[in-house]
DNA sequence: TCTATCATGTAACCAGTTACATGATTTT
DNA sequence: AAAATCATGTAACTGGTTACATGATAGA
Protein backbone atom coordinates (compact mmCIF):
# COMPACT_ATOMS: atom_id res chain seq x y z
CA UNK A 1 0.00 0.00 0.00
CA UNK A 2 1.28 2.76 -1.17
CA UNK A 3 1.10 5.84 2.17
CA UNK A 4 -0.85 8.72 1.07
CA UNK A 5 -0.15 11.93 2.64
CA UNK A 6 -3.93 12.24 4.31
CA UNK A 7 -4.85 8.52 4.23
CA UNK A 8 -8.45 8.67 6.08
CA UNK A 9 -11.33 7.34 4.31
CA UNK A 10 -13.12 11.10 5.45
CA UNK A 11 -10.34 12.76 2.86
CA UNK A 12 -11.37 10.08 0.45
CA UNK A 13 -14.81 10.82 0.78
CA UNK A 14 -14.16 14.90 0.62
CA UNK A 15 -12.26 14.39 -2.83
CA UNK A 16 -15.28 12.21 -4.02
CA UNK A 17 -17.53 14.59 -3.16
CA UNK A 18 -15.64 17.05 -4.70
CA UNK A 19 -15.14 15.70 -7.75
CA UNK A 20 -18.68 16.15 -8.29
CA UNK A 21 -18.53 19.51 -7.97
CA UNK A 22 -16.91 22.52 -5.67
CA UNK A 23 -18.72 22.43 -2.61
CA UNK A 24 -18.01 23.84 1.11
CA UNK A 25 -17.40 21.69 4.26
CA UNK A 26 -20.62 21.69 6.00
CA UNK A 27 -22.44 20.96 2.42
CA UNK A 28 -20.06 17.89 1.77
CA UNK A 29 -20.72 16.22 4.99
CA UNK A 30 -24.86 16.47 4.52
CA UNK A 31 -24.39 14.73 0.76
CA UNK A 32 -22.40 12.19 2.72
CA UNK A 33 -25.34 11.41 5.24
CA UNK A 34 -28.20 12.17 2.83
CA UNK A 35 -26.75 9.34 0.61
CA UNK A 36 -26.09 7.42 3.57
CA UNK A 37 -22.48 6.71 2.65
CA UNK A 38 -21.43 6.55 6.83
CA UNK A 39 -22.86 3.11 7.10
CA UNK A 40 -19.77 1.93 4.36
CA UNK A 41 -17.08 4.43 4.84
CA UNK A 42 -16.09 5.07 8.89
CA UNK A 43 -16.58 8.83 8.70
CA UNK A 44 -15.92 11.35 12.03
CA UNK A 45 -17.77 13.96 11.00
CA UNK A 46 -15.88 15.95 13.90
CA UNK A 47 -12.75 15.69 11.95
CA UNK A 48 -13.79 16.86 9.34
CA UNK A 49 -12.67 20.33 9.14
CA UNK A 50 -8.89 18.95 10.03
CA UNK A 51 -9.06 16.59 7.03
CA UNK A 52 -9.90 19.66 4.74
CA UNK A 53 -7.25 21.63 6.43
CA UNK A 54 -5.07 19.19 5.73
CA UNK A 55 -6.01 18.23 2.46
CA UNK A 56 -5.99 21.51 1.33
CA UNK A 57 -2.28 21.96 2.83
CA UNK A 58 -1.05 18.86 0.75
CA UNK A 59 -2.66 20.37 -2.24
CA UNK A 60 -5.21 18.48 -3.23
CA UNK A 61 -8.42 20.61 -2.64
CA UNK A 62 -8.05 24.45 -3.22
CA UNK A 63 -9.94 27.43 -1.91
CA UNK A 64 -12.09 28.87 -4.78
CA UNK A 65 -14.19 31.11 -2.55
CA UNK A 66 -15.68 32.53 0.35
CA UNK A 67 -19.63 33.43 0.14
CA UNK A 68 -21.50 34.61 3.10
CA UNK A 69 -25.25 34.23 3.62
CA UNK A 70 -26.83 37.04 5.72
CA UNK A 71 -24.76 37.08 8.46
CA UNK A 72 -24.36 32.96 9.36
CA UNK A 73 -20.60 32.95 9.57
CA UNK A 74 -18.39 32.77 6.08
CA UNK A 75 -18.67 29.37 4.33
CA UNK A 76 -15.00 28.47 2.22
CA UNK A 77 -15.53 26.64 -1.31
CA UNK A 78 -12.81 24.31 -1.91
CA UNK A 79 -12.64 22.86 -5.18
CA UNK A 80 -10.34 19.82 -6.27
CA UNK A 81 -7.20 20.35 -7.67
CA UNK A 82 -5.57 18.35 -10.35
CA UNK A 83 -3.13 16.28 -8.18
CA UNK A 84 -6.30 15.56 -6.14
CA UNK A 85 -7.88 14.21 -9.19
CA UNK A 86 -5.86 11.66 -9.62
CA UNK A 87 -4.74 11.11 -6.50
CA UNK A 88 -8.76 10.23 -6.03
CA UNK A 89 -8.34 7.91 -9.05
CA UNK A 90 -4.92 6.13 -7.83
CA UNK A 91 -6.31 5.37 -4.43
CA UNK A 92 -9.73 4.07 -5.94
CA UNK A 93 -7.76 2.47 -8.12
CA UNK A 94 -5.97 0.58 -5.53
CA UNK A 95 -8.60 0.01 -3.05
CA UNK A 96 -10.82 -1.48 -5.68
CA UNK A 97 -8.03 -3.54 -7.53
CA UNK A 98 -5.60 -4.91 -5.03
CA UNK A 99 -7.05 -7.09 -1.76
CA UNK A 100 -5.08 -6.20 1.05
CA UNK A 101 -4.90 -7.58 3.96
CA UNK A 102 -7.48 -6.57 7.05
CA UNK A 103 -7.40 -7.66 10.73
CA UNK A 104 -11.27 -7.63 11.58
CA UNK A 105 -11.62 -7.92 15.04
CA UNK A 106 -13.56 -11.27 15.10
CA UNK A 107 -10.14 -12.91 13.28
CA UNK A 108 -7.76 -11.58 16.32
CA UNK A 109 -10.17 -13.14 18.62
CA UNK A 110 -10.43 -16.42 17.20
CA UNK A 111 -6.64 -16.73 16.78
CA UNK A 112 -6.50 -15.73 21.08
CA UNK A 113 -9.80 -18.05 21.44
CA UNK A 114 -7.41 -20.66 23.54
CA UNK A 115 -7.25 -18.40 26.25
CA UNK A 116 -11.08 -19.17 27.40
CA UNK A 117 -12.67 -21.96 28.21
CA UNK A 118 -14.50 -23.86 25.43
CA UNK A 119 -17.59 -23.97 26.98
CA UNK A 120 -17.62 -20.37 27.15
CA UNK A 121 -16.77 -20.34 23.88
CA UNK A 122 -19.47 -21.58 22.84
CA UNK A 123 -21.53 -19.73 24.58
CA UNK A 124 -20.14 -16.64 22.61
CA UNK A 125 -20.48 -17.80 19.57
CA UNK A 126 -23.56 -18.42 19.60
CA UNK A 127 -24.50 -15.27 20.85
CA UNK A 128 -22.94 -13.58 17.85
CA UNK A 129 -24.61 -16.14 15.56
CA UNK A 130 -28.23 -15.35 16.86
CA UNK A 131 -27.45 -11.07 16.52
CA UNK A 132 -26.22 -12.26 12.96
CA UNK A 133 -28.74 -14.19 12.22
CA UNK A 134 -31.17 -11.27 12.90
CA UNK A 135 -28.97 -8.32 11.71
CA UNK A 136 -28.57 -10.53 8.08
CA UNK A 137 -32.33 -10.76 8.27
CA UNK A 138 -32.97 -7.53 8.70
CA UNK A 139 -30.34 -6.03 6.10
CA UNK A 140 -31.81 -8.67 3.68
CA UNK A 141 -35.18 -7.07 3.91
CA UNK A 142 -34.24 -4.13 3.97
CA UNK A 143 -32.23 -4.33 0.45
CA UNK A 144 -34.97 -5.57 -1.16
CA UNK A 145 -37.33 -2.96 -0.08
CA UNK A 146 -34.95 -0.04 -1.33
CA UNK A 147 -34.00 -2.37 -4.67
CA UNK A 148 -37.41 -1.38 -5.47
CA UNK A 149 -36.71 1.82 -5.55
CA UNK A 150 -33.08 2.55 -6.27
CA UNK A 151 -31.15 1.17 -8.92
CA UNK A 152 -28.84 -1.48 -8.07
CA UNK A 153 -25.80 1.21 -8.25
CA UNK A 154 -26.33 2.43 -5.46
CA UNK A 155 -26.67 -0.50 -3.11
CA UNK A 156 -23.54 -2.78 -4.02
CA UNK A 157 -21.47 -2.13 -1.01
CA UNK A 158 -24.64 -2.84 0.98
CA UNK A 159 -24.94 -5.95 -0.76
CA UNK A 160 -21.18 -6.74 -0.46
CA UNK A 161 -21.77 -6.16 3.42
CA UNK A 162 -24.20 -8.63 3.86
CA UNK A 163 -22.84 -11.15 1.18
CA UNK A 164 -19.56 -10.72 4.19
CA UNK A 165 -21.84 -11.13 7.40
CA UNK A 166 -23.68 -14.00 5.39
CA UNK A 167 -20.75 -15.99 4.83
CA UNK A 168 -19.58 -15.23 8.76
CA UNK A 169 -23.03 -16.06 9.86
CA UNK A 170 -22.40 -19.73 8.01
CA UNK A 171 -18.84 -19.96 9.74
CA UNK A 172 -19.58 -19.07 13.11
CA UNK A 173 -22.43 -21.77 12.85
CA UNK A 174 -20.01 -24.33 11.63
CA UNK A 175 -18.12 -23.77 14.21
CA UNK A 176 -20.15 -23.48 17.35
CA UNK A 177 -21.40 -26.65 15.77
CA UNK A 178 -18.60 -28.70 15.92
CA UNK A 179 -17.45 -27.64 19.09
CA UNK A 180 -21.03 -28.39 20.46
CA UNK A 181 -20.66 -32.09 19.12
CA UNK A 182 -17.11 -32.31 20.54
CA UNK A 183 -16.07 -33.06 16.63
CA UNK A 184 -13.59 -30.17 16.49
CA UNK A 185 -10.41 -31.88 16.29
CA UNK A 186 -7.60 -30.64 19.49
CA UNK A 187 -10.82 -29.69 21.75
CA UNK A 188 -10.18 -32.34 24.42
CA UNK A 189 -6.25 -30.65 24.67
CA UNK A 190 -7.79 -27.30 25.33
CA UNK A 191 -10.51 -28.94 27.84
CA UNK A 192 -8.02 -30.12 29.76
CA UNK A 193 -5.42 -27.05 29.34
CA UNK A 194 -8.29 -25.49 31.05
CA UNK A 195 -8.85 -28.17 33.88
CA UNK A 196 -5.46 -28.75 35.00
CA UNK A 197 -3.20 -26.33 33.35
CA UNK A 198 -0.18 -26.99 31.34
CA UNK A 199 3.40 -27.61 32.40
CA UNK A 200 5.57 -25.83 30.90
CA UNK A 201 7.26 -29.08 29.18
CA UNK A 202 3.83 -28.83 27.37
CA UNK A 203 3.37 -25.55 26.01
CA UNK A 204 7.08 -25.92 25.03
CA UNK A 205 6.14 -29.21 22.78
CA UNK A 206 3.43 -27.13 21.63
CA UNK A 207 4.89 -24.41 19.83
CA UNK A 208 7.81 -27.25 18.62
CA UNK A 209 4.75 -28.90 17.08
CA UNK A 210 3.96 -25.45 15.80
CA UNK A 211 7.27 -24.86 14.77
CA UNK A 212 7.93 -28.34 12.78
CA UNK A 213 4.38 -27.67 11.27
CA UNK A 214 5.61 -24.31 9.81
CA UNK A 215 8.83 -25.84 8.23
CA UNK A 216 7.13 -28.88 7.10
CA UNK A 217 4.63 -26.32 5.11
CA UNK A 218 7.26 -23.92 3.51
CA UNK A 219 8.75 -27.04 2.21
CA UNK A 220 5.66 -28.35 0.91
CA UNK A 221 5.20 -25.24 -0.41
CA UNK A 222 5.96 -25.10 -4.49
CA UNK A 223 7.08 -21.66 -4.63
CA UNK A 224 4.30 -18.88 -5.83
CA UNK A 225 4.54 -15.21 -6.27
CA UNK A 226 4.00 -15.82 -2.67
CA UNK A 227 7.55 -14.73 -1.94
CA UNK A 228 6.38 -11.66 0.54
CA UNK A 229 8.29 -13.09 3.70
CA UNK A 230 11.68 -11.73 2.82
CA UNK A 231 10.45 -7.95 3.00
CA UNK A 232 10.87 -5.71 5.80
CA UNK B 1 -17.95 -1.31 22.32
CA UNK B 2 -16.70 -0.04 26.10
CA UNK B 3 -13.60 1.99 25.12
CA UNK B 4 -10.62 0.20 27.07
CA UNK B 5 -7.75 1.81 28.77
CA UNK B 6 -5.34 0.22 26.35
CA UNK B 7 -6.96 -0.78 23.01
CA UNK B 8 -5.18 -1.75 20.13
CA UNK B 9 -4.48 -5.73 19.23
CA UNK B 10 -0.75 -5.60 20.55
CA UNK B 11 -1.71 -5.18 24.19
CA UNK B 12 -4.75 -7.93 23.88
CA UNK B 13 -2.43 -10.41 22.34
CA UNK B 14 0.18 -9.56 24.91
CA UNK B 15 -2.27 -10.21 27.66
CA UNK B 16 -3.02 -13.50 26.30
CA UNK B 17 0.42 -14.75 26.13
CA UNK B 18 0.71 -13.42 30.03
CA UNK B 19 -2.31 -15.54 30.94
CA UNK B 20 -0.01 -18.61 30.45
CA UNK B 21 2.93 -17.81 32.28
CA UNK B 22 4.56 -14.57 33.34
CA UNK B 23 7.53 -13.42 30.55
CA UNK B 24 9.86 -11.24 28.84
CA UNK B 25 8.90 -8.71 26.47
CA UNK B 26 11.12 -10.35 23.68
CA UNK B 27 10.22 -13.59 24.52
CA UNK B 28 6.40 -12.61 24.22
CA UNK B 29 7.30 -11.57 20.36
CA UNK B 30 9.14 -14.57 20.16
CA UNK B 31 5.80 -16.58 21.31
CA UNK B 32 3.31 -14.74 19.15
CA UNK B 33 5.87 -15.25 15.84
CA UNK B 34 6.39 -18.47 16.34
CA UNK B 35 2.17 -19.27 16.65
CA UNK B 36 2.30 -17.19 13.59
CA UNK B 37 -0.57 -14.65 15.23
CA UNK B 38 0.97 -12.05 13.47
CA UNK B 39 -1.49 -13.38 9.95
CA UNK B 40 -4.08 -13.00 12.00
CA UNK B 41 -3.57 -10.08 14.67
CA UNK B 42 -2.02 -6.37 13.36
CA UNK B 43 0.51 -6.53 15.59
CA UNK B 44 3.63 -3.84 15.41
CA UNK B 45 5.98 -5.15 16.96
CA UNK B 46 8.07 -2.19 17.00
CA UNK B 47 5.44 -0.69 19.72
CA UNK B 48 6.15 -3.23 21.51
CA UNK B 49 7.48 -1.93 25.05
CA UNK B 50 5.30 1.08 24.28
CA UNK B 51 2.64 -1.12 24.84
CA UNK B 52 4.12 -3.38 27.81
CA UNK B 53 4.42 0.38 29.76
CA UNK B 54 1.06 1.32 29.15
CA UNK B 55 -0.36 -2.29 30.32
CA UNK B 56 1.84 -1.63 33.04
CA UNK B 57 0.89 1.79 34.45
CA UNK B 58 -2.85 0.72 33.76
CA UNK B 59 -1.62 -2.18 36.34
CA UNK B 60 -3.06 -4.87 33.64
CA UNK B 61 0.43 -6.07 34.40
CA UNK B 62 3.17 -5.86 36.77
CA UNK B 63 6.67 -6.72 36.78
CA UNK B 64 7.76 -10.00 38.73
CA UNK B 65 11.53 -9.49 38.61
CA UNK B 66 14.34 -8.46 36.80
CA UNK B 67 16.92 -11.27 35.28
CA UNK B 68 20.15 -11.06 33.81
CA UNK B 69 22.10 -13.49 31.81
CA UNK B 70 25.30 -12.96 31.34
CA UNK B 71 26.10 -9.25 30.71
CA UNK B 72 23.14 -9.03 28.27
CA UNK B 73 20.61 -6.15 28.95
CA UNK B 74 18.75 -6.92 31.94
CA UNK B 75 14.76 -8.26 31.03
CA UNK B 76 11.98 -7.57 32.92
CA UNK B 77 9.08 -10.20 33.21
CA UNK B 78 6.15 -9.42 33.78
CA UNK B 79 2.83 -11.00 35.07
CA UNK B 80 -0.96 -10.76 34.17
CA UNK B 81 -2.64 -9.42 37.64
CA UNK B 82 -6.23 -9.93 38.72
CA UNK B 83 -7.81 -6.81 36.52
CA UNK B 84 -5.62 -7.79 33.48
CA UNK B 85 -7.21 -11.07 34.17
CA UNK B 86 -10.24 -9.67 34.69
CA UNK B 87 -9.85 -7.32 31.56
CA UNK B 88 -8.42 -9.93 28.97
CA UNK B 89 -11.40 -12.44 29.60
CA UNK B 90 -13.81 -9.31 29.15
CA UNK B 91 -12.39 -8.05 25.90
CA UNK B 92 -12.14 -11.65 24.01
CA UNK B 93 -15.85 -11.92 25.49
CA UNK B 94 -16.60 -8.91 23.77
CA UNK B 95 -14.72 -9.42 20.64
CA UNK B 96 -16.62 -13.01 20.20
CA UNK B 97 -19.81 -12.58 21.50
CA UNK B 98 -20.54 -8.83 19.68
CA UNK B 99 -20.36 -7.89 16.37
CA UNK B 100 -18.89 -4.63 16.03
CA UNK B 101 -19.56 -3.40 12.56
CA UNK B 102 -16.29 -2.69 10.90
CA UNK B 103 -15.57 -0.70 7.39
CA UNK B 104 -13.13 -3.00 5.11
CA UNK B 105 -11.50 -0.45 2.49
CA UNK B 106 -13.25 -2.52 -0.25
CA UNK B 107 -16.74 -1.56 0.88
CA UNK B 108 -15.64 2.02 1.16
CA UNK B 109 -14.61 1.60 -2.28
CA UNK B 110 -17.23 0.52 -3.47
CA UNK B 111 -19.40 2.71 -1.41
CA UNK B 112 -17.44 5.37 -3.83
CA UNK B 113 -17.20 3.41 -7.16
CA UNK B 114 -19.54 5.80 -8.95
CA UNK B 115 -16.71 8.59 -8.99
CA UNK B 116 -14.68 5.89 -11.31
CA UNK B 117 -15.93 5.17 -14.99
CA UNK B 118 -17.49 1.87 -15.08
CA UNK B 119 -14.88 0.58 -17.51
CA UNK B 120 -11.98 1.16 -15.48
CA UNK B 121 -14.35 -0.39 -12.52
CA UNK B 122 -14.85 -3.77 -14.25
CA UNK B 123 -11.04 -3.58 -15.21
CA UNK B 124 -10.50 -3.05 -11.35
CA UNK B 125 -12.80 -5.79 -10.50
CA UNK B 126 -11.08 -8.12 -12.61
CA UNK B 127 -7.65 -7.53 -11.34
CA UNK B 128 -8.97 -8.37 -7.95
CA UNK B 129 -10.65 -11.54 -8.56
CA UNK B 130 -7.74 -12.75 -10.29
CA UNK B 131 -5.45 -12.01 -7.45
CA UNK B 132 -8.53 -13.58 -4.68
CA UNK B 133 -8.59 -16.88 -6.58
CA UNK B 134 -5.01 -17.16 -7.01
CA UNK B 135 -4.56 -16.30 -2.84
CA UNK B 136 -7.25 -18.59 -1.96
CA UNK B 137 -6.60 -21.57 -3.65
CA UNK B 138 -2.74 -21.57 -2.09
CA UNK B 139 -4.72 -20.61 1.54
CA UNK B 140 -6.66 -23.68 0.61
CA UNK B 141 -4.17 -25.64 0.01
CA UNK B 142 -1.92 -24.31 2.73
CA UNK B 143 -4.15 -25.36 5.70
CA UNK B 144 -4.91 -28.79 3.70
CA UNK B 145 -1.46 -29.05 4.80
CA UNK B 146 -1.71 -28.05 7.65
CA UNK B 147 -4.75 -29.77 9.38
CA UNK B 148 -2.49 -33.12 8.42
CA UNK B 149 -0.87 -32.09 11.49
CA UNK B 150 -2.39 -29.47 13.13
CA UNK B 151 -5.10 -29.91 15.68
CA UNK B 152 -7.98 -27.70 13.51
CA UNK B 153 -8.59 -25.97 17.06
CA UNK B 154 -5.00 -23.98 15.84
CA UNK B 155 -6.25 -22.85 12.55
CA UNK B 156 -9.85 -22.14 13.41
CA UNK B 157 -8.95 -18.08 12.67
CA UNK B 158 -7.26 -19.35 9.08
CA UNK B 159 -10.02 -21.20 8.28
CA UNK B 160 -12.86 -17.68 9.13
CA UNK B 161 -10.31 -15.60 7.04
CA UNK B 162 -10.32 -17.83 4.18
CA UNK B 163 -13.92 -18.32 4.46
CA UNK B 164 -14.61 -14.76 3.98
CA UNK B 165 -11.94 -13.81 1.26
CA UNK B 166 -13.92 -17.08 -0.86
CA UNK B 167 -17.15 -14.82 -0.01
CA UNK B 168 -15.48 -12.15 -1.56
CA UNK B 169 -14.42 -14.28 -4.55
CA UNK B 170 -18.12 -14.97 -5.36
CA UNK B 171 -19.38 -11.74 -4.50
CA UNK B 172 -16.82 -9.82 -6.73
CA UNK B 173 -17.10 -12.28 -9.59
CA UNK B 174 -21.32 -11.88 -9.60
CA UNK B 175 -20.66 -8.07 -9.65
CA UNK B 176 -18.05 -8.26 -12.59
CA UNK B 177 -20.28 -10.18 -14.29
CA UNK B 178 -23.39 -8.24 -14.05
CA UNK B 179 -21.02 -5.01 -15.27
CA UNK B 180 -19.23 -7.16 -18.24
CA UNK B 181 -23.35 -7.93 -19.65
CA UNK B 182 -24.94 -4.47 -18.97
CA UNK B 183 -27.22 -6.52 -16.33
CA UNK B 184 -26.53 -4.32 -13.47
CA UNK B 185 -29.39 -2.10 -12.84
CA UNK B 186 -28.50 1.81 -13.32
CA UNK B 187 -25.37 1.00 -15.91
CA UNK B 188 -26.58 3.32 -18.09
CA UNK B 189 -26.83 6.12 -15.97
CA UNK B 190 -22.96 5.18 -14.49
CA UNK B 191 -22.30 5.33 -17.80
CA UNK B 192 -23.60 8.87 -19.20
CA UNK B 193 -22.60 11.16 -15.82
CA UNK B 194 -19.31 9.78 -17.09
CA UNK B 195 -20.04 10.73 -21.00
CA UNK B 196 -21.53 13.96 -20.14
CA UNK B 197 -21.65 14.77 -16.73
CA UNK B 198 -24.16 15.64 -14.56
CA UNK B 199 -25.96 18.94 -14.52
CA UNK B 200 -26.72 20.41 -10.85
CA UNK B 201 -30.26 19.90 -11.41
CA UNK B 202 -29.41 16.10 -12.12
CA UNK B 203 -27.02 15.83 -8.80
CA UNK B 204 -30.28 17.06 -7.17
CA UNK B 205 -32.64 14.78 -8.47
CA UNK B 206 -30.63 12.24 -7.84
CA UNK B 207 -30.53 12.69 -4.12
CA UNK B 208 -33.34 13.22 -3.51
CA UNK B 209 -34.52 9.94 -4.43
CA UNK B 210 -32.32 8.58 -2.23
CA UNK B 211 -33.73 10.57 0.28
CA UNK B 212 -37.77 9.47 -0.62
CA UNK B 213 -35.93 6.25 -0.83
CA UNK B 214 -34.86 6.18 2.71
CA UNK B 215 -37.98 7.67 4.31
CA UNK B 216 -39.95 5.03 2.33
CA UNK B 217 -37.36 2.66 4.23
CA UNK B 218 -37.90 4.23 7.30
CA UNK B 219 -42.23 3.86 7.14
CA UNK B 220 -41.44 0.14 5.88
CA UNK B 221 -39.33 -1.11 8.51
CA UNK B 222 -41.05 -2.83 11.40
CA UNK B 223 -39.47 -1.43 14.88
CA UNK B 224 -37.04 -4.01 15.40
CA UNK B 225 -34.70 -3.90 18.84
CA UNK B 226 -32.47 -2.40 15.92
CA UNK B 227 -33.08 1.27 17.64
CA UNK B 228 -29.49 2.54 18.26
CA UNK B 229 -30.25 5.16 15.94
CA UNK B 230 -31.06 7.53 19.53
CA UNK B 231 -27.75 6.43 21.29
CA UNK B 232 -25.24 9.11 21.40
C1' DT C 1 36.77 -9.47 12.01
C1' DC C 2 32.50 -8.15 10.60
C1' DT C 3 27.77 -8.82 10.45
C1' DA C 4 23.52 -10.41 12.20
C1' DT C 5 20.57 -10.70 15.74
C1' DC C 6 19.55 -10.72 20.50
C1' DA C 7 17.30 -7.54 23.67
C1' DT C 8 15.90 -3.31 25.63
C1' DG C 9 14.53 0.87 25.63
C1' DT C 10 13.75 6.37 24.63
C1' DA C 11 12.13 10.38 22.23
C1' DA C 12 10.29 12.94 18.67
C1' DC C 13 6.59 13.15 16.01
C1' DC C 14 1.96 13.00 13.89
C1' DA C 15 -2.75 12.00 12.43
C1' DG C 16 -6.78 12.27 14.15
C1' DT C 17 -10.02 12.66 18.20
C1' DT C 18 -12.36 15.32 21.68
C1' DA C 19 -13.88 19.07 23.52
C1' DC C 20 -14.68 23.57 23.40
C1' DA C 21 -16.02 28.28 21.53
C1' DT C 22 -18.84 31.24 18.77
C1' DG C 23 -22.85 33.27 17.13
C1' DA C 24 -26.74 33.19 13.73
C1' DT C 25 -31.08 31.29 12.56
C1' DT C 26 -35.08 28.27 12.93
C1' DT C 27 -38.27 25.69 15.50
C1' DT C 28 -41.02 24.77 19.59
C1' DA D 1 -38.01 32.61 25.41
C1' DA D 2 -35.67 28.54 25.11
C1' DA D 3 -33.87 24.90 22.60
C1' DA D 4 -32.16 22.97 18.59
C1' DT D 5 -29.34 23.13 14.80
C1' DC D 6 -26.85 25.50 11.33
C1' DA D 7 -22.03 26.33 10.40
C1' DT D 8 -17.33 27.08 11.29
C1' DG D 9 -13.52 26.62 13.38
C1' DT D 10 -9.38 26.09 17.22
C1' DA D 11 -6.53 23.80 20.62
C1' DA D 12 -5.18 20.42 23.62
C1' DC D 13 -4.39 15.90 23.90
C1' DT D 14 -3.19 11.11 23.01
C1' DG D 15 -2.18 6.44 21.16
C1' DG D 16 0.78 4.73 18.48
C1' DT D 17 4.48 4.90 14.91
C1' DT D 18 9.19 5.71 13.52
C1' DA D 19 13.55 6.18 14.23
C1' DC D 20 17.26 6.06 16.92
C1' DA D 21 20.60 4.43 20.58
C1' DT D 22 22.99 0.88 23.07
C1' DG D 23 25.80 -2.93 23.71
C1' DA D 24 26.25 -8.15 24.06
C1' DT D 25 26.89 -12.38 21.90
C1' DA D 26 26.90 -15.81 18.03
C1' DG D 27 27.89 -17.05 13.56
C1' DA D 28 30.25 -16.33 8.83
Amino acid sequence: MTTRKVGNPLALAVLATLSEAPNHPYDIAQLLRSRGKEQSIKINYGSLYTVVRSLERHGLIEEVSTEREGLRPERTVYAITGPGREELHDWMSELLGIRQKEYPQFETALALAGVMHPDKVLTLLDKRLAQLAQENAAAREELTRYLAILPRLFLIEGEYALAMAEAEETFVRGLAESIRSGELNGLDGWRSLHKTGLSPEQWKQLDDMAKRAAAENSKGRTRTTHDNSTST
